[in-house]
DNA sequence: CATCTGGTATGCGTAGTGCGCATGGACTTC
DNA sequence: GAAGTCCATGCGCACTACGCATACCAGATG
């Protein structure tokens, strides 16, 4: 009989919310992972926790005498990060989620200026995709999420609470080619050039508009590469195996043999960088990474 | 900041213990288990809780602070387990570990005859390897171990506590060769005939005496296939595509095409089956499991 | 009844983690 | 300095956690 402090959490969330769906959106997982958790706490207490109802959850006898000590562990647990962190220096620590070519194309930007504004703010990174993001913005897990969005800019996902967002930069997307080849010496080439070319691409998961492609083009790409690193693009591109989509800040740091073009023919592609947060009045930490994010651009 | 039980357990008994090595062969694990689990405590709690000093481990202050919470976290699982499993069917239960091919010959008459002399006890079976069987026994995760032993049978291992070992059956090592083909229609093969056959053996940690070849042939043995499963290793010797190593035991279950050859001109290879429990007195399921063990053979 | 709208379970693929084995470095003892 | 402690760590493997997609199930609504 073994407890993680998650799982416990996790019974907690679901006799609070009522269901596994709603304790999911409280503590930044998917239903199925609640789903799974419930299951793996019943097998591991060994008796059903979880009477599950067309209308949610309800605790068992069972569920409940375990609630009970789930409650007074988390509050011990809780007392020693309490007393422990209390030792620990104290800097303030602000968690950013980002896009992943935002670690390359505007963290360092990010960091060397908060490192002169704000030195006493400590900051923490993690990538992920845009829902994996809100999730944990919501989650309380990160505190400010760097997204992107496309045309139209609508208002990312209905979920309460409502996201504070500010709009940090348009950016325009462009095509990373080798610099001999095909393109060689060309600023821009034409929408047209493109419709057979080798692509190098994202793992995609059938559900993303398959990044790393141009979009909109006719008939289905033909992809040679698949890659979720920025580097091993960059090189696959240099090497001449293919190309791909880049953001048009990452032209200040493409590698040698990799050019960025512009794509004429259709309509610029805009993408739209902005940040995320939980509304109400913010740290005064968060606001000064915000405020580095904004101007870094 | 994240802990799992079994993570304050190992706080607790390096606590108790002075020495990561120690706590290891107390808790059944390996110290290097041990020594990962402390830096990933020390990672999730954020903070140095271990000494390492050279003649073991000491608690620093905020080690000893995660320590007191630790206690109480565990007594309230401890409580919540009392409770939870008082309220559930008062049936015994036996935990048996064996050798791997221990679960196909003897497991089905172990829990037949389990199933008419004592209906009550419940028996669950993991399998494992002699080392990884004997550290679960000492570390109070099964109650009976099965094992194999070959000449000369040295009380495996000299640490303490000592084990209550038992002698169950001596039986031979055959060899397994497909009906037809070259040993067709005979009963025995000569060793020498042996010594360019096609092996089909287990996935060896080149610690181990490399399981499923005949031990003591001269030269490095062919060997064509590997697997851990039983299973697939007839089916492959069925198939005519090498030979292995049986135990006498195994011939009666063994799947058409298959045969049982005795292996002349070597002295027998004896492999001896053992049981193993802690020592002084077993409950009286453990009893009666080693007692339908022992006759099941 | 058909369908829709809540809910939970589950097959699948992937990234990460836990752990054993082997080895290496640091320190103590003889 | 040789041998015996101890802990750390590279490697490989099996397992787990999780997200996605989908199946399924019960009640409400047409």
């Amino acid at each position: 009989m073994d407890f993680s402090s998650t799982a416990l959490r996790v019974l907690r969330q679901v006799a609070d919310s009522g269901s596994f769906t709603a304790a999911a959106s409280q503590l930044g997982y998917t239903q199925s992972a609640i789903s799974r958790q419930a299951a793996a706490l019943e097998r591991s207490a060994g008796a059903v926790l979880f009477e599950r109802r067309s209308d949610g959850v309800r605790l068992t006898p069972a569920g409940l005498t375990l609630l009970r000590h789930a409650r007074t562990i988390l509050e011990s647990v809780a007392a020693a990060e309490q007393e422990i962190t209390a030792s620990a220096a104290p800097t303030a620590l602000v968690r950013l989620g980002m896009f992943p070519s935002a670690g390359a194309v505007l963290l360092p930007g990010v960091l060397a200026r908060l490192a002169t504004a704000a030195p006493h703010i400590t900051v923490t990174t993690r990538e992920g995709t845009t829902p994996a993001l809100l999730r944990a913005l919501r989650a309380g897990s990160i505190d400010i999420a760097v997204l992107t969005s496309r045309p139209p800019h609508r208002p990312s996902d209905g979920e309460s609470p409502r996201l504070h967002i500010e709009p940090v930069e348009d950016t325009e997307l462009l095509l990373g080619a080798p610099t001999t080849g095909l393109f060689a010496g060309r600023t821009a080439v034409h929408v047209d050039e493109l419709v057979d070319a080798p692509w190098i691409a994202a793992p995609s998961t059938s559900t993303e508009p398959l990044l790393g492609v141009w979009p909109g083009l006719p008939g289905r790409p033909r992809i040679v590469h698949t890659t979720r690193d920025w580097l091993t693009k960059l090189q696959l591109v240099a090497g001449g195996f293919g190309v791909t989509t880049i953001p048009s800040r990452m032209s200040a740091v493409l590698p040698p043999g990799v050019s960025a073009l512009r794509v004429q023919g259709v309509p610029q592609e805009v993408r739209r960088i902005l940040t995320a947060r939980l509304p109400g009045r913010p740290e005064p930490g968060i606001t000064e990474v915000l405020r580095a994010v904004t101007s870094a651009l």
